[in-house]
RNA sequence: GCGCCUGUAGCCUAAUGGACAAGGCAUCUGACUUCGGAUCAGAAGAUUGCAGGUUCGAGUCCUGCCAGGCGCGCCA
């Protein structure tokens, strides 16, 4: 299979045709694009070019269409196409070559997925923490969507650099100490270390508000950390080792790995020297006693690089972590994964960056917030739901579904059973709808186990293994490879044409940064699959035939284990 | 006040400027002596927030308004 969608090819194909046809549109910078139609009444691929050419060419659509047809080459992948309404041209692909296309997928390991991301460098930042806090469910979405990211690139052929950028560095420490020295629960920071640090840093925070010297106390001990007091230092390191620890598990259990986790703690000796340069070239000045940068060219407000009190602050750690990344990694670009909230933000350090000279390409992705019905999330209102309990309550629901459905499983095989479907179903919660949707948190949708859920997925899966394996029985040393997929029903075709779109959604799914594109897509196969599945028989279908069908399911499978695999879920040959 | 984002059936969500707006949940009707019913087949449910505009064509782009969310020099 050659290492290209099947819209590139096609998109080729018909601009040939319309360049034959209309030679003078050569040197214009025509570019023809061709796409799936919205419904198999009108073929499988569309061409819409001639509508948009007839202005141009002050010549009917209709014609244009027609021409473009008339001199488009013949074409291994398409048995014909037709001018339909105002000008669409209507492409159908040869089911013989579907057949082909679904062959070669069972193949090969990357699905005919080709590695367009060619080498090129990529630094990805997501997940990033605030140490000292439990993780609570506003983190996943960047933990879940960064993963999936993450994946995607690497399959694609880029090389990543995934980093942890934890909030391990900033005011909140002074409180922490204060807090640690005062209210720790020596018992309690053994038992659940990191809620206990959380319940410390609440109790001195309400303090602190309401008692000044308190405050002042504490600031005292935020300049003695920085000054590198050891006692000081010492209690920041445990602070960071017990977050670690903790996020581990979490992490373990979600599956994620960083390559790096560097918080910003890590860029502190940088501080100085990236002020020191914002200043030289003039792009940062001193104003009301803080330095700041002006970005009026840009049409953003002001942005502040370090405070009166000579403290540095966010923009400016995020400076110098650009500047470290550029000159360690040479990224080809740096993508962000982020809450809505620092939209402006990045801008801000985006812009100052390219001042700064930084050519790489800057990402910011951001997803919307999540709330819950009766409103935001808030320590002091209680209603924060941590992602321990979270994660417990996910596989608690999932085991209670394993242990009804499948009664027989052994009960260590039902519990991994469960920890897989029920992770899979809070990731692919967050994974199957646009990220930058505002999302209202409900247990309800967050573990949904039917319809568009990871669940049906993984069923789906694994009742193809379940169909392989009866078939290995039923045929013994058969070898399906050695027989030829041919697509008799009209749902085969439909199977096999979605099958061959899979390179497509795993290309967009990662250039536009959405993995609901390849979410989507999945749900889709896996409901025309399920419609096969149903309605067609193959088991007990004749030989030949028989062989066919099973190989189709068995590229489906492939294609669902590899797609959800690139999501960051899993799939249990039995569930 | 300024800026960014979001408004799609009762609810949740899809839809590269393209054909009749696509699914799921819930509701209703069917399908297990037949390959795993976490399923399938079907029904019903929509002036895509409102009003203009651009375009051969607008849920999508532009302008104004309404509603909600988020942000806006010393938090990160």
């Amino acid at each position: 299979m050659k290492s290209q969608t099947i819209e590139q090819m096609l998109s080729d194909w018909m601009r040939d045709a319309f360049l034959k046809a209309f030679p003078d549109m050569a040197g214009q910078g025509l570019t023809v694009s061709v796409v799936p139609t919205g419904s198999e009444e009108h073929g499988d691929y569309q061409c819409n070019q001639a509508m948009a050419l007839g202005k141009a060419l002050r010549k009917a659509p209709r014609q244009i269409a027609e021409a473009a047809i008339k001199a488009a080459a013949p074409h291994a992948a398409v048995a014909g196409a037709e001018p339909a309404g105002p000008g669409f041209i209507n492409i159908r692909l040869r089911t013989e070559w579907l057949a082909s296309v679904a062959a070669a997928i069972d193949s090969d390991a990357r699905c005919g997925v080709p590695a367009s991301g060619d080498g090129r460098s990529v630094v990805l930042d997501y997940s990033s923490p605030n140490v000292a806090k439990p993780m609570h469910i506003g983190h996943i979405r960047s933990t879940v969507i960064g993963n999936a990211l993450d994946r995607l690139h690497r399959f694609l052929g880029y090389r990543v650099m995934s980093d942890n950028h934890l909030g391990d560095w900033g005011t909140q420490f002074g409180i922490m100490i204060m807090g640690y020295r005062n209210f720790a629960d020596a018992e309690a920071l053994k038992a659940e270390p990191v809620e206990e640090l959380e319940r410390v840093y609440v109790r001195s925070y309400e303090r602190s508000q309401q008692d000044p010297d308190w405050l002042t106390q504490a600031r005292q001990e935020l300049v003695k950390l920085q000054a590198g007091d050891p006692e000081n230092r010492r209690l920041w390191e445990e602070f960071v080792r017990l977050s670690m620890v903790e996020f581990g598990h979490i992490y373990d259990r979600l599956d994620v790995r960083f390559d790096l986790v560097r918080g910003e703690s890590y860029y502190n000796d940088r501080l100085a020297g990236v002020v020191e340069t914002l200043k030289a070239k003039g792009i940062a000045r001193e104003s009301e006693g803080a330095i700041v940068a002006f970005l009026e060219e840009e049409k953003l407000p002001p942005c502040i690089v370090q405070k009166s009190d000579g403290a540095f602050n966010y923009a400016t750690t995020d400076l110098a972590t650009v500047a470290s990344r550029v000159a360690e990694f040479k990224p080809d670009k740096i993508v962000y994964v982020t809450d809505e909230r620092q939209q402006l933000h990045f801008r801000q350090v985006f812009a100052l960056c390219r001042r700064l000279g930084v050519t790489t390409d800057l990402e910011h992705v951001w997803f919307g917030l999540m709330r819950l019905p009766e409103g935001t999330f808030s320590t002091r209102q209680g209603n924060v739901i941590k992602l321990e309990k979270y994660l417990d309550e996910a596989e608690a629901r999932a085991l209670a579904v394993v242990k009804e459905c499948s009664p027989d499983m052994a009960p260590e095989r039902q519990k991994d059973v469960a920890r897989a479907v029920g992770i899979g179903a809070v990731k692919y919660a967050d994974l199957s709808q646009n990220p930058q949707s505002l999302v209202v948190f409900t247990w309800e949708k967050a573990l949904a186990m039917d319809g568009n859920s990871a669940p049906y997925l993984q069923y789906a899966y694994a009742r193809i293994a379940s169909v392989l394996d009866k078939y290995a029985e039923q045929a013994p040393g058969k070898r399906l490879a050695d027989f030829p997929i041919a697509l008799g029903e009209p749902i085969e075709r439909t199977l096999a044409v979605k099958l061959a779109r899979f390179p497509e959604a795993v290309t967009r799914a990662t250039e536009t940064y959405k993995p609901s594109a390849l979410a989507d897509y999945l749900y889709d196969l896996a409901q025309t699959y399920s419609s096969f599945y149903q309605n067609v028989p193959f088991l007990k279908a004749p030989e030949g035939v028989r062989e066919s069908r099973v190989r189709l399911c068995g590229v489906v499978a492939q294609v669902l284990r590899q797609g959800l695999k690139l999501l960051g879920i899993e799939t249990p040959e039995r569930v």
